[in-house]
DNA sequence: GATTTAGACATTTTT
DNA sequence: TGTCTAAATC
């Protein structure tokens, strides 16, 4: 046997339990911190070194992009060279590549597009609207949820009962056209990925025997994430074969309204009863405050499989917890603190701001901005996504596949070239008529020269350009994207808008062909790739590239708490800590989205390492309207003694005004004074209102909370 | 075809 | 309150 320590030595107990057990199926239990990648990797790892698993039979599946790199990436580092004919990647990447070697057998076109989230939003609109049917009774938001939900549980249309009521009766219809529409066009969503992959393998059982002879080992990260068909997906690889390993935390599990099913694990144990369990449950992240808090919180959840986290660590710092004034209050007291954390010499990137939704970014961006502390913002949109170079993905589609529709409509006439609704409605109504595609259509209506010459121009020319550009289908690919764009005529479009924008699109273009230049320099002709445009394409759609850039800058980084999964950050601030904003409004009435909700807020504690600041505001402009929150009910889970309160200290020339705002002198007591009151004893000063007789103060008690006194009654005294 | 204006609406997001 | 979309108007 190699010399594995390099495997083993810096694993722990249970992760080297995990990593060594026998070949078989099993179910890493891996709380937050625990060394959850790591044990899968390092598993690889293992097989490769002892059990003498070829690279081959390795599939390795994960979720994102981003996690799929990295385990390559620690893979490589950890084994001394690249993972040759491993299968790494995310669902949608597998199944991409599996139904691009087997299209034949998928029933799919060659070449074959893939819709991402907006094309498929606005081909929904364009069906409902070819069917005359009532958007707003029926938002094409719902429907493609309507649709993809379908999906995500493996139902076709054909599985589904109408229901009997109208509405049921119209989702159902929309879902079979919606189905023509994309078989007409050859192109498929991202859940339509995962079904064919699935309907793939379960109508072709000699193609399934060879895959399943193939993969000896199968191993999926983050587990409580998959939805039913990617479960099935699965089963039919692994079922009856002892070769699973499944790594997942239960109390992660912060997906379930985008189909992602905890009961898969507990479903695992049922289906693979002979499964081994390990739980990892030390922690290597959080100090012990930091950790007691996040068990507390979490044992509140009544379905849980069980885990309790300790660490070796020290109790370390209390966690902090600040009830601002206002949402201003909130975002000025945070940039404070990190400005501080950034004095004491730490890096900027090492301290993160977290919120619920990501409409809070805004106040501390501005506080930020104002500060001048750098930062960068997760969750914007993405280079693919740009509206510019989805305008020359549709001119490449096209290119690829003259019937695919969703890229007619994107680049028809994009830079504008006189074709307008009217002609376009002419196209789809033909369309419609013959069922064919709108290229189709266009050819045809030009031919029966039954169009206005203006018309029939613009679209002659429109078709002619793009069948010009199919012409230098042997240039290399970025060649081929620039003279795309060349021939688009859009550079000299937004050359002319003036909105401001035009430089930084046509730049974005440019970037488009270093992408398209890179892509080709990588790319190695793979029997299951038809030609690089597609396999380019199909890199767009799947990976859709980062949010922003200067991801190298030293940054404040901030984000959601969803998007916060799988980071760790020495110091960590979850503002607006509120009922109805966290827990959300939406999440508030039932039981299980409340608890996804707490699951949520779990996430977010175990990402801080050293520092945790929760913070809530008293009073919060919300929708433009003013609301006063009252405190989350996740600060009531965590036992007080972990938590120290930010005493309110109020910046002197705090300004106060606005209609009937009374002076604080006004009122007899300034912003953070100490009071006492013969009841509720000694206190802070935090907010005043009104005059006169009816002036109130806001006092934050020591022993009673935050009351508003009416100042004449309360027999207020300074302290 | 561009610009303005009114109205709706406001979790979380990857692929 | 701020953003986004669609209709209305130039």
């Amino acid at each position: 046997m190699d010399d594995v320590s390099h495997i083993l030595d810096d694993l722990n107990e249970a992760q080297r339990e995990a990593v060594t057990a026998p070949v078989s199926d099993l179910l890493v239990l891996a709380g937050a911190g625990s060394g959850k990648t790591r044990v899968l990797v390092h598993r690889i790892a293992w097989l490769l070194a002892v059990e003498g698993a070829s690279p081959w039979s390795i599939l390795a599946v994960t979720f994102t992009n981003k996690a799929a790199r990295e385990m390559r990436g620690r893979i490589e580092q950890l084994i001394g060279q690249p993972p040759g004919g491993m299968w790494v990647g995310t669902f949608h990447g597998l199944a991409h590549r599996l139904l691009r070697a087997h299209w034949r057998e998928a029933g799919l076109p060659q070449g074959f597009q893939i819709l991402d989230a907006d094309d498929q939003f606005r081909l929904v609109k364009r069906l409902l609207k070819q069917l005359e049917i009532d958007d707003a009774r029926w938002p094409p938001r719902q429907v493609m949820g309507f649709i993809n939900a379908r999906k995500e549980e493996g139902l076709r249309p054909q599985h589904l009962d109408d229901g009997g009521d109208f509405y049921q009766r119209t989702l159902l219809r929309l879902y079979t056209e919606y189905e023509q529409a994309c078989k007409r066009g050859g192109v498929i969503d991202f859940a339509e990925l995962l079904l064919r992959a699935q309907e793939l393998w379960r109508n072709h059982p000699d193609l399934l025997a060879h895959y399943r002879e193939r993969f000896a080992h199968v191993l999926v990260d983050e587990f409580q994430d998959t939805n039913a068909i990617q479960f099935a997906w699965l089963r039919l690889l692994t079922q009856g074969r002892g070769n699973f390993f499944v790594v997942g935390d239960d109390d992660q599990s912060i997906y379930g309204w985008r189909g992602a099913r905890v009961e898969h694990i507990r479903e695992f144990q049922q289906l693979y009863p002979d499964a081994r369990l390990i739980r990892l449950e030390q922690n290597y992240r959080s100090s012990g405050n930091i950790l007691n808090a996040a068990n507390a919180l979490i044992e509140k959840n009544a379905s849980r499989l069980g885990k309790r986290l300790w660490t070796a660590d020290g109790d370390g710092e209390p966690i902090r917890l600040y009830a601002a004034f206002n949402e201003i209050d909130e975002a000025r007291f945070v940039i404070e603190r990190v400005q501080q954390f950034i004095d004491e010499g730490h890096r900027r990137d090492e301290a993160a701001i977290l919120y619920r939704s990501n409409a809070q970014s805004r106040l501390f961006e501005e506080a930020l901005r104002q500060a001048g502390i750098p930062y960068r913002v997760y969750g914007g949109q993405r280079f693919f996504e740009r509206a510019e170079i989805k305008d020359v993905i549709g001119y490449l589609r096209l290119i690829v596949n003259r019937d695919d529709d969703v890229g007619f409509e994107r680049a028809v006439n994009q830079p504008p070239r006189g074709i307008g609704p009217r002609t376009l409605d002419a196209l789809r109504a033909h369309a419609r008529d013959f069922g064919c595609s709108l290229w189709r259509a266009a050819r045809e209506l030009i031919d029966g020269g039954r169009m206005a010459s203006r018309a029939r121009n613009a679209l002659l020319g429109f078709l002619e350009l793009i069948d010009a550009c199919d012409e230098d289908g042997d240039a290399r690919l970025d060649e081929r994207v620039e003279s795309v764009i060349e021939a688009s005529g859009l550079v000299a479009y937004f050359k002319k808008s003036r909105d401001g924008r035009g430089e930084d699109r046509i730049e974005n273009l440019s970037e488009l062909v270093e992408a398209a230049r890179g892509f080709a320099a990588t790319y190695e002709a793979e029997s299951d790739e038809p030609d690089v445009l597609t396999a380019f394409l199909g890199l767009a759609a799947l990976e859709a590239g980062d949010t922003q850039g200067a991801e190298h800058e030293d940054c404040v980084q901030l984000m959601t708490l969803h998007s916060a999964k799988g980071l760790e950050f020495p110091l960590v601030f979850i503002a607006g800590v509120e009922e109805d904003l966290f827990p959300h409004r939406m999440s508030a009435e039932d039981p299980e989205r409340l608890e996804e909700e707490r699951r949520l807020c779990y996430v977010g504690i175990t990402r801080a390492m050293r520092q945790l600041y929760l913070s809530y505001a008293e009073t919060r402009r919300l929708h433009g309207q003013e609301t006063t929150p009252t405190p989350s009910r996740f600060l009531r889970d965590i036992p007080p003694e972990l938590i120290e309160e930010v005493r309110a200290v109020a910046p002197v020339s705090r300004p106060w005004s606005g209609a009937g705002g009374a002076g604080l002198a006004e009122v007899g007591f300034q912003l953070g004074q100490r009071v006492s009151h013969p009841r509720f004893g000694e206190g802070v000063v935090l907010n005043a209102e009104g005059q006169g007789r009816s002036a109130r103060v806001q006092v934050n008690f020591e022993t009673s909370g935050s009351k508003w006194l009416v100042v004449a009654f309360a027999n207020l005294a300074p302290c």
